[in-house]
DNA sequence: TCATCCAGTTAACAACTGTTCTCTGGAATT
DNA sequence: AATTCCAGAGAACAGTTGTTAACTGGATGA
C-alpha cells in the first residue's frame, strides 16, 4: 500500500506541512477565528492564492490541524491510562507524561485548548468528536481494570470522560507555566497529582 | 455615595453598556482576537471614532466584559457551594443551578468559556484572576464544613479548583446543549451529577 | 448667562482582507 | 515524444480595517 509519491505529490505535501506549520505558529498569538488567509500565505513564503489549492478556508485548515495535534496525543493518552504499577505511582506517571507531551508539542496543546471552545463551529465539532473517541477509549482502558467490576457502562463513560477533562486542564496548566520557573512548574504537578489521586479515591469507593 | 449622575455621565455609561451588549452578541460566533473596533460600532449604531471614548481597543473591552461575565456568576458559585442539605441533594441543587445559569446568561458563560484560553493576553489573565478568586471563596465555604477538619490549606484549595473547573465543564456542556432536546439536557445533567458524585466520594475519604 | 467641557460626528488615510481570472512551467501520462 | 495535468504565480477587484485630526452641539459649572 505504501506506493512511493511523485516528485508532485510530494513537494505538495511539503507545502502543505508548511501551512499547518505556519498556522500553528501564528496562532500561538491570536485565535483561529482572526487568522487570515494572506497572514499564513505570507508567512509560508508562497502567493495568496496558493492556499486554495490545499484548503478551502482557514476554518478548513483548522480541522486539518485538529487531526496533527490530537494525533500526536493519541499515544500519550492510551500510555497514560494503561501505565502498570499501583495508583499512586501511576498517577505521578500520568502526570510526567502530560508535562514531557507539553514540552513536546506546546502549540499543538494550545491549539485544542484555544479552540476547543473557539469561534469556529468545524474545528469545535472536530475537536469534540476526537475528545469524544479519546473518552472511549480511556473507558475501555478503565474497563480492563479489576477495578472496573460492577460499573455500569456509563459509569465508566462518566469516569472517562472526567479523566479526559482533568488531563486537557493540566496540560493547560503546563502551557501556562512552561516559560516559569522550575518551582512554578512543580507546583502544576503536585496539585494536578492531588487532584488526580481525588478522582482515583473517588474511584474506589464509587460502589459503596 | 449614590450620587445621581447627571445627564451627561448617564448617557455615556448607557453607551458604554451597549458597546458590551452588542459585543457580547457579535462574540456569540467569533471570538474576541477578530472581534474587529468598526464592527461594533456599526452594530451599536454609533460612529466607528466613539468607540475610543469608551476603550482603548477591543482587548480593554473584552476585559470590562469579564467583570462584567464573571460578576454575574458571583452569587451562583457561592449559593452553589453553601446549600444546605445532604451531599447528594446538595449536588442535584447545584447543577440545577448550573443549568439555570447557564440558560439566564448563555452569552456570557459563552464569553468566558471562549476567552479563557482565548488568543488575547490580557483577557486570560483578567480571567484566571477572577477564577482564583472563586476558587479562593469556595474554599473558603468549604473550610467552615465538618468534612474539612484535618485538611490542609493547600489541600482545601485543591478541591475548590477542582470544582470551580468542574462547573465551568458543566456550563459549557449545558451550553452546548442550550438548543437540544430535553432529554439531551437531562443527560448532561446526569452526566454532570455523577461526577460531582464522584469528586464528593474522594473527599469523604480523602483522609483515609 | 457665559465659558468650558466632552460624547459623538465627519472625512480622510494607507494598509489590509478574501476571491476571481488568467497564465506558466515542470511533472505525469499516454 | 507529444499531450495532459496541476501547484503555484501574478494582477486586479471591491470592501474592509484601525487611527488621525478637526468639528459640533448640548450638558456642566462658575
Amino acid at each position: 500500500m505504501s506506493h512511493t509519491l511523485g516528485i508532485r505529490q510530494a513537494q505538495k505535501q511539503k507545502t502543505r506541512q508548511a501551512f499547518l506549520d505556519a498556522a500553528l505558529a501564528l496562532l500561538e498569538e491570536q485565535s483561529l477565528s482572526s487568522l487570515g488567509l494572506r497572514e499564513v500565505t505570507r508567512a509560508v513564503g508562497v502567493a495568496p492564492t496558493a492556499f486554495y489549492r490545499h484548503f478551502r478556508s482557514t476554518a478548513d485548515l483548522g480541522v486539518a490541524l485538529v487531526d496533527e495535534a490530537l494525533g500526536s496525543l493519541h499515544p500519550m493518552v492510551k500510555t497514560t491510562v494503561s501505565t502498570a504499577g499501583d495508583s499512586e505511582e501511576r498517577i505521578t506517571r500520568a502526570v510526567e507524561l502530560i508535562a514531557r507531551h507539553v514540552e513536546a508539542y506546546p502549540a499543538h496543546v494550545r491549539f485544542i485548548a484555544r479552540e476547543r471552545h473557539g469561534g469556529v463551529q468545524p474545528v469545535r465539532e472536530a475537536i469534540r468528536d476526537q475528545l469524544a473517541r479519546f473518552a472511549d477509549e480511556v473507558k475501555a482502558e478503565l474497563a480492563k481494570d479489576p477495578q472496573a467490576d460492577g460499573w455500569s457502562d456509563d459509569d465508566l463513560l462518566m469516569l472517562a470522560h472526567l479523566y479526559v477533562d482533568q488531563m486537557l486542564i493540566t496540560a493547560s496548566l503546563f502551557l501556562e507555566a512552561l516559560e516559569a520557573s522550575q518551582d512554578e512548574r512543580e507546583q502544576v504537578a503536585q496539585l494536578a497529582t492531588r487532584q488526580m489521586r481525588l478522582i482515583s479515591i473517588g474511584r474506589r469507593h464509587w460502589l459503596d
